[in-house]
DNA sequence: ATGGATATAGTTACCGGTAACTAGGCCTTT
DNA sequence: AAAGGCCTAGTTACCGGTAACTATATCCAT
């Protein structure tokens, strides 16, 4: 024998039950606008939802209005502060619109972005954010043919799908050197992952290599550590390796704060004393680099305010998009800064 | 004029194009088993659908075949590597089967928790994963009501809903307090926040008194600090406190790794040294509490591990009731253990 | 009293897939 | 050679809501 059919209850349950129409539960259940139904009545089908066990399929509601409800977002990693911040901010700038964010985690990975895309598209989602500027040409391919909006950010590519907001990842590189050149020092090393996965470390690491050329300060101190996200224990190993290769760099740029903090952990270990020995800079003013002892010289980024206008962007592009019009393609500009503290 | 609507392509526009049916289409586009099409003619259609643009309506087939192919798992913090480790955990396990994990984010809160049910269940979720044994009333007739497998998580609640997967917190706070009067500690404080909000940190909390009390100890040594969830900074005002109100305290068990290194790092700015002066204890072994200096004592907690069995226990769950059978409640107990490092 | 606006509720048709069943062609078995 | 089975592809019906339209009751202004 097959089970008893467990047989979800339905709306036209409810509205038989209350000898209504399937309408009138529809709209009783409506997120916005209550119009339409009595108040009486409504407050009537709200109570004989909760007792019949009955909850809404917004499956069938998406199904039969054409409307997902949501929008997705893919980061880099899941257990990053800066990224689940810039969700955060997404998720602020979307309250109240009846827009849900969905998130994806692309490990660094295109070919798992491009996987995730695809898959997320199956979804109908009504508009996109990425994280930084590169893609495979198959996730341009689907987005544009999907017809939805689309940001992207943390980075400002040259040659944007849609809508961009971010920053020039190399510019926040160089303006770091250029923050430890005014503070006197001369040989400056890089310490970054091995592969260009993580392309926005990469394009700080570019960054990094333009301002040191630029001083005429010596080049090539660039030490690459492990896959992204490279994270403290490799900061650690490559700061002892940095030292050994060129003995003479008095300040390191590291890729991000978790690397520095690593690096910097380990020179407390072997006695080096930060930052009179060597100083210490890192990236993302994360928890940590403000917590520390020194705390941490880095560049910060308003990862919410990111977000937030990521946010804001795609729901007026969403918007229009729902008119009928569409949003031509704005870039915003996200300031960073350059924060002095006592590790440099 | 409305805008020449941007009208979607669906299966049978791929269908009509090859001058098959939908549903021979469909057959190919499935997931799993490609059973039902020839291969020539699968790898036709596939084509097809690049070139048309045509990307599967997951709503539609989801509408249609009564299964959303996605579990939904409720942590309390999106940005604590803990939670987000039992994720990636619950992930893995999910790999292979079909089964997608979708991720709320309660923020410390039950009531964000009921609202957050109450959402994912419109959305028909094959499972539900929770964090913590501590539900309102209305989310768990909401998730009994529902007729899916439930499994909770980083707790052993006494009265489960269904499966449990997950450990005593208080017995990690006991456990906590006897390691570090085994080394010789005799006045040991705890530092955790304000709210009993934090359910799990709350229970560390009991553990350490019990244990306290246990053992014959000074008691009442607790100070609490902030809103959960308690970091960095609130670890630094709290050790400056605690030493103010009961300056005979040389060893301190803190609710978590953060607040225990915001601790350290507040000490070794005012120069006690640790653990010399006063010892430090966390739990969850972070990744920072493995770097830092010294390193801090913690507890750890195979957080992957834990998801893995968390989702591994909802998919045989799932796969029963797909062939209506019901599994019985299960409980899979985690095992956790003391860390001794240089900061006790 | 009449016409029109407004508020509330009902009717009809349809969204885009998939389950379950059916049908024809080819191969194997006896 | 006939019967049965397997493989491939087509047909039919339906999933549970909502948009758009229609119908009725109530109210107001003229």
């Amino acid at each position: 024998m097959s089970p008893p059919a467990p047989k979800q209850v339905t709306m036209a349950d409810v509205a038989a039950r209350l000898g209504v129409s399937k309408m009138t539960v529809s709209r009783a259940l409506k997120d916005e606008g209550d119009r339409g139904v009595s108040e009486v009545l409504r407050q009537r089908i709200v109570k004989a939802c909760d007792k019949m066990g009955y909850v809404l399929d917004h499956t069938a509601r998406t199904f039969s209005s054409k409307r997902s409800g949501f929008v997705a977002a893919v980061i880099p990693s899941l257990n990053n502060s800066n990224f689940s911040e810039t969700a955060q901010g997404i998720t602020a700038a979307l309250d109240g619109s009846g827009l849900q964010l969905l998130l994806g985690y692309s490990d660094y990975r295109i070919e798992n972005e491009e996987r995730l895309v695809r898959s997320l598209l199956m979804r109908r989602p009504e508009g996109v954010i990425l994280t930084g500027g590169r893609h495979s040409a198959a996730t341009r391919t689907l987005l544009l043919a999907a017809g939805i909006p689309v940001v992207e950010t943390w980075d400002l590519p040259k040659q944007a799908i849609e809508h961009t907001v971010g920053f020039s990842n190399a510019g926040a590189g160089a303006a770091m050197v250029h923050h430890l050149h005014g503070r006197g020092y001369r040989h400056i090393a890089f310490i970054g992952g091995t592969s260009n996965r993580d392309t926005r470390g990469a394009d700080r690491r570019r960054g990094y290599a333009r301002a040191v050329k630029a001083l005429g300060l010596p080049a090539g101190r660039v030490i690459s550590f492990g896959q992204p996200p490279i994270s403290m224990p490799q900061g650690a190993q490559a700061i002892v390796q940095l030292r050994q290769q060129w003995p003479d760099v008095d300040a390191v740029v590291c890729v991000s704060d978790l690397s520095a903090f690593g690096a910097l952990a380990e020179c407390q270990r072997r006695g080096w004393r930060v930052p009179q020995r060597i100083a210490i800079a890192g990236f993302g003013d994360f928890e940590v680099a403000r917590n520390c002892q020194p705390r941490i010289t880095t560049v910060a980024i308003d990862c919410v305010g990111m977000g937030h206008s990521a946010g804001s962007l795609l729901l007026r592009a969403i918007e229009a998009a729902r008119s009928g019009q569409r949003l031509s393609s704005a870039t915003v500009q996200v300031a960073f800064e350059v924060v002095q503290r006592e590790s440099t």
